[in-house]
DNA sequence: ATCGATATCTGGACGACGTAAAGATATCTT
DNA sequence: AAGATATCTTTACGTCGTCCAGATATCGAT
């Protein structure tokens, strides 16, 4: 009856309803953006009382503590495959490229993740460990086209700076004041392209 | 009885309530952060009723966006005096460092100034026009550093760029992840510097 | 100065929200 | 089979944004 999702072990009542509450919520934030994401239509979404979700998570904060957290596996998985595509010298700019449209094409999901790592004052954790992490992928990029990975601070202001220009340019991307310097290079890759370009990262973006 | 402020023209009842409403949200910013901004404790902090703010504001968000367009001003304001106290090749140096200064000692009205943005997917419409302008302020220096005025798309290209920079930066600054970053560099100054140098910007930093 | 029009503020109400407590119900352990 | 435990529902409380009907003060024209 109710949807049925990965069938996974369904240990209790509903059947993981918190997989199921994770599911709802990003399906609201698709569908209506984030001022829409309230406990209560989440639990709506899903079928359940407004109480349900308080056996799942402590808050709603917790809630989107998992929703931010599969947002940031996502971005590990499309920069990765960015990456694993390009050539050696470009993978710096695929890793940009990447991180931009995944901002552009999820942006309300991209919020709930910088959102959360606010309230926390801090990002997730395991992004400067894992080394499947988006973050460590930069800096392995780094290494990869000549920087000195002895160096340790160094290179680990060369991916704080890099991240920094990404996530300035994600935000920015979005408002309506570049629409006129997109038109007039040709698209929006190609601004992005040349704002990358100005901030020193000089990466070459595909057109797609 | 109510507080005076700057006792301007008070043409009715409570004598520029509008005024007092903006500066009671500035205050509950300030001491309580952006979660204990309601519209109701602001109408109790100025000490008015909660449905008094409706013959001022046609909204929350109006209300917001008045106090985002101060936090713009005072960005200007900020921005006017670092440059103005640089030695000329160090202006944009001076400019950047007021930003993200800007940003860090006013976390919340910062947000507040992003957020009634992103709603109305535009950054302040006299942005780009006004020359008292942050960021016309970022372009002229540019200009003066030896850019190419007549080349305006890549000005504004090269301004945007700059403008990322250092909002992706002012975002990142506040998290956990860079503290040892920042004792490593014996500061947080020192920690704005590096990266502003990574991203292409090479921006000296004064000590302060 | 008077009086109607108008702008400002109050009080009360509505629905939605986050969350807590208590009771019902299904699963787990033994 | 039975008690313990985890899950879910119901009900409730306080807060929020917002609207509406009245009260009150100012303004404009006479």
């Amino acid at each position: 009856m109710r949807e049925s999702h990965a069938v996974e072990a369904r240990p209790y009542h509903h059947g993981d309803l918190r997989r199921a509450l994770v599911d709802a919520a990003r399906r609201i934030l698709e569908a209506e953006g984030p001022t829409a994401l309230s406990l209560r239509a989440v639990a709506r979404e899903a079928g359940v009382s407004p109480a349900a979700p308080y056996h799942h998570f402590k808050d709603k904060a917790e809630l989107l503590d998992a929703v931010a957290s599969e947002g940031w596996q996502m971005l590990d998985a499309a920069m990765a495959k960015a990456k694993a595509q390009a050539e050696t010298r470009n993978k710096l700019n695929a890793l940009g490229i990447a991180y931009v449209c995944f901002a552009r094409d999820n942006p309300a999901l991209y919020r709930v993740m910088y959102d959360a790592a606010r309230d926390k004052e801090a990002l997730p954790e395991d992004m400067q460990d894992s080394e499947d992490s988006a973050y460590c992928k930069v800096r392995n990029t780094m290494v990869e086209l000549g920087a000195d990975p002895t160096a340790t601070i160094d290179l680990e202001l060369a991916t704080t700076a890099a991240w920094c220009a990404a996530h300035g340019l994600a935000e920015m991307a979005g408002f309506k004041q570049f629409d006129h310097l997109k038109e007039e290079l040709g698209g929006e890759t190609a601004f992005l392209q040349a704002v990358f370009a100005h901030l020193g990262l000089f990466l070459h973006v595909r057109h797609d």
